[in-house]
RNA sequence: GCCCCUGUAGCCCAAUCGGUUAGAGGCACACGACUUAAAAUCGUGCCAGUGUGGGUUCAAGUCCCACCAGGGGUACCA
């Protein structure tokens, strides 16, 4: 491809720049970090490591892309930054490639692992190869099942009879986010409930420091992913109130938000599907309406559950609670509007003033009775009325507003002993437990005499049995629990024989501590050293997609405090800066075989070099926008980056040249762009940045064809300081450029230029006079004008005399150097 | 339904604090130079008044309100 023009001295062969830098930068690894003697300050720059799928895409192209520019930047700025890379390497796809053509799992992930290295490693990006992991090693799961364990003895792992998600056709639990629309992700079956006894970690002991350190990442990560966290926490503060029911020695507690309504609440509503309802419905007369009903929600589909307005259901049964307020008797219903798992799994109903209970209230002709006085009457308009008013119809409570209700209400609770103020939170415990094999082995031993024994900690790891002697297709139970050589042990406690517990860990708790492990992957004594965590981390920059804003971040955040907990690390949050990268969209939707819009990176960067592809996505637009493959250009972008090639060929003055004695229009230039871009990259506007370096070499371009000529020093330093802003981008293209200005690499380490605050002084500025807002005059000033000069040289003009009209100014903004308002009423 | 984000030239995008006659950069397009010609290269040009309607202000792309359009999140959380 490069016969005709290789001998031309202007043309920039992209592809042989490729080969030949490669092993350069392996032999002196710019990147390599923590050198036991370097004295750089640190930073740790993460990128989300990627699932071993197959080979790289343009979404990992755009986000290495995005994470490089910063690791980059700040190698330039003198840190120490460490730029690890790994593979979250469990997980079903390998499973279920495996079970398609009868491989083993293992095969296929580290077959997809050598692809997407070689692939990454000629992308270039500033990774550390030193620092590489793979979640499914030994070597790594280890210390899964050591956190699992430490979790365990504080009490925050816990096994638990709940009803999980089930798909009925791949017979396997799935996870919340394996559930779309109420369809299993991976076949398209109805997920229904399934009551099974797994594991959980307890992270909703750690649900208001989860809310509340996120004071800590307000301005560092994306608005919306706080917010996202703070709705998926849901803490909700309100409160618990007892109410006796009749024929029954135990009271049932309802969590209200509304306690201020209590004297509105004309009925008692219970979960359905909880234990309290069953036994509620027990020998009343009911009961055999109860359990169709019951039936026939349970055959309801997520789907249908998901429908907005669904008409209300339910079914009386026939007994009664006592308003602890009044004495007054409430029926009790039973309805599926309830969520056995949130609250108490009960409600007291106050339909003038809540929208579900009216609706149920009207279906079933219940009283309304308006408690909070408001302009429009509920069980006339259908509207419930949640705004805040006098209080009516409430006894001690009539007139008092909302706030003062509440508050007086839960006094009076707490004075008889019939309730307390409560806080609740939508936040449930985290199900770990999965029925797969490619996965971390849950280090329990269940035995008959002892219960549940941990796997001493020096057993560890308990490693996966070989797949190939296994059959991995689902059943509904793991494909571990079959294999007896692996699953039949003494008891670590007594010696009798005991099984193994056959499931394995979701995957998401492997990628809820990774970060600590690149600290020191080989380390065989502690999942990692805590001098080490607490001199790198927390992670300075992290960079990844914004479908991780809830689980992940969340699972980390969690891991994170537990560890601190624990005295492992002096920090509570792992992450100091997010920055969420777009999608790479192809035609306006997202690319996938099917649609038929899929684009092959190794394809791009065969046509045009990794150079021009990194540089087309860092430049489409703003980091966190999608981008539209449709709509950039890579060739618009090889032919600038050739642009920037050919100038370095141009320059002529020696490598030493003073570059103060150059020329000054183009050293402002330049000092204004080396200034520009890095405020830029600072603030995640690499585009930004981008379009400084192209000003620059159309400015260079200039002065060499015509200005201050190609000899000038000034020249030299624009283009030095082109290459290494380009250095973030196009790392290639930057080293050429800088062996051709007669530097030796690697221009990756070379200090960012310093910027001449004197050279970004305008000699005059600009400035516009105004009379109402309309201009009547310019004026050449000095930028560093008094007001008071500059209202005076204005009002002076004669431009301005004859637009006065001998008129008497009202008001003079004066804002010095760039404007004169003269305002004439 | 509720919450959040975004609307700037044909297209992608810029525009610290509200401050010049909205333009840094790119794509596309047109023209010119170079060339026998083309490509490449170099150069020149082109186009909007900032989704719509109000408001605040001496001054609004920027702040406030309403609406429209597109995107995202969430879903009976008591």
């Amino acid at each position: 491809m490069t016969e005709n023009t290789a001998a031309d001295p202007n043309f920039y062969d992209v592809h042989a720049a490729q080969e030949k830098w490669l092993p350069i930068w392996d032999d002196i690894a710019p990147f390599r970090s923590g050198r036991a003697d370097d004295t750089r300050p640190t930073k740790y720059v993460l990128d989300m490591f990627p699932y071993p799928s197959g080979d790289l895409h343009m979404g990992h192209a755009e986000a290495y892309a995005l994470g490089d520019v910063i690791a980059r930047y700040w190698v330039h700025q003198g840190f120490n930054v460490m730029h690890p890379i790994g593979w979250d390497a469990f997980g079903l796809p390998a499973e279920n490639a495996a079970i398609k053509r009868g491989a083993n799992p293992q095969t296929w992930t580290y077959e997809n692992i050598a692809v997407q290295k070689a692939s990454m490693r000629r992308y270039a990006c500033s990774f550390d190869w030193d620092r590489v992991l793979n979640t499914c090693d030994p070597e790594y799961y280890k210390w899964n099942q050591w956190l699992f364990l430490k979790m365990y003895e504080r009490g925050l792992a816990y096994r638990k009879d709940s009803a999980v998600n089930w798909c009925p056709s791949c017979q396997t639990v799935l996870a919340n986010e394996q559930v779309v629309g109420g369809l299993c992700e991976r076949c398209d079956s109805q997920v229904t409930k399934k009551k099974l006894n797994q594991w959980y970690f307890k992270i909703t002991d750690y649900a208001d420091r989860l809310l509340d350190d996120m004071k800590q990442l307000e301005g560092a990560w994306p608005e919306k992913v706080l917010l996202m966290q703070r709705n998926w926490i849901g803490r909700s503060k309100g409160a618990e109130v007892v109410f006796d029911i009749e024929g029954r020695d135990e009271p049932v507690t309802v969590y209200t938000t509304r306690p201020d309504t209590l004297f509105g609440a004309t009925f008692m509503v219970v979960a359905v599907d909880s234990d309290l309802a069953a036994e509620l419905a027990a020998g009343s007369d009911t009961e055999a309406d109860f359990n169709t009903y019951l039936e026939q929600v349970k055959a309801t589909s997520e789907m249908d559950r998901l429908s907005t307005d669904r008409p209300k259901t339910g079914v009386f049964l026939n007994r009664y609670a006592i308003n602890p307020v009044n004495g007054e008797r409430l029926p009790i219903w039973a309805s599926d509007y309830v969520l056995a798992d949130y609250g108490t799994g009960a409600i007291m109903a106050v339909p003038a003033h809540d929208q579900r209970d009216l609706d149920f209230a009207k279906t079933f002709d219940l009283p309304i009775r308006v408690v909070v006085e408001s302009e429009t009457d509920p069980a006339v308009t259908g509207e419930a009325t949640a705004d805040d008013g006098a209080h009516v119809n409430s006894g001690p409570l009539d007139g008092l507003g909302k706030v003062e209700a509440i508050s007086a209400m839960i006094d009076s609770l707490v004075a008889d002993g019939k309730g307390k103020s409560a806080t609740n939170y939508r936040l449930r415990d985290w199900l770990i437990s999965r029925q797969r094999f490619w996965g971390t082995p849950i280090p329990i031993i269940h035995c008959e005499a002892c219960g549940e024994v941990p796997v001493p900690l020096d057993q560890l790891p308990v490693e996966l049995p070989d797949a190939s002697t296994l059959d991995l297709s689902p059943k509904g139970t793991s494909p571990l629990g079959a294999a007896d050589q692996w699953a039949v042990v003494p008891c670590p406690s007594c010696g009798a024989s005991a099984r193994r517990d056959a499931d394995t860990m979701d995957t998401f708790v492997d990628s809820s501590w990774y970060y600590l492990r690149y600290l020191n992957p080989q380390l065989d004594t502690a999942p990692f050293e805590p001098a080490e965590a607490n001199k790198w981390l927390p992670v300075d920059q992290y960079v990844g997609g914004v479908t991780h804003a809830i689980l992940h971040l969340l699972y980390s955040r969690f891991f994170t405090k537990v560890l601190n907990d624990m005295g492992m690390v002096d920090f509570n949050e792992p992450f100091t800066r997010l920055l969420n990268q777009g999608m790479v969209l192809m035609d306006g939707s997202a690319m996938s075989k099917s649609r038929g819009n899929l684009v092959k990176l190794s394809e791009e960067i065969d046509s045009n070099g990794v150079d021009a592809i990194r540089l087309a996505m860092v430049f489409a637009g703003p980091p966190e926008d999608d981008i539209d493959w449709a709509e950039v250009s890579p060739g618009g972008a090889k032919k600038f980056l050739a642009r920037a090639w050919r100038l370095a060929g141009d320059v002529t003055s020696p490598a030493d040249a003073d570059a103060s004695t150059g020329d000054v229009a183009l050293r402002k230039v330049t000092h204004k762009v080396v200034a520009d871009s890095q405020l830029a990259i600072e603030t995640y506007r690499f585009n930004v940045a981008v379009a400084r370096a192209m000003e620059l070499v159309n400015a260079t371009r200039k002065a060499i064809d015509s200005g201050c000529g190609p000899s000038d020093p000034a020249v030299r330093e624009a283009a030095e300081a082109v290459a290494i802003i380009l250095s973030c981008v196009a790392p290639y293209t930057a080293e050429e450029m800088w062996e051709r200005l007669g530097h030796a690499p690697a221009v990756a380490l070379a200090p960012w230029p310093t910027v001449d605050s004197k050279l970004l002084v305008e000699d005059e500025v600009e400035c516009v006079v105004q009379v109402n807002g309309k201009i009547k005059e310019r004026l050449q000033v000095s930028p560093s004008i008094s007001q008071a000069d500059l209202e005076a040289l204005a009002m002076g003009q004669s431009a301005i005399v004859d637009a006065l009209a001998g008129a008497t100014p009202k008001t003079v903004i004066v804002r010095a150097p760039k404007l004169v308002n003269i305002v004439v009423a």
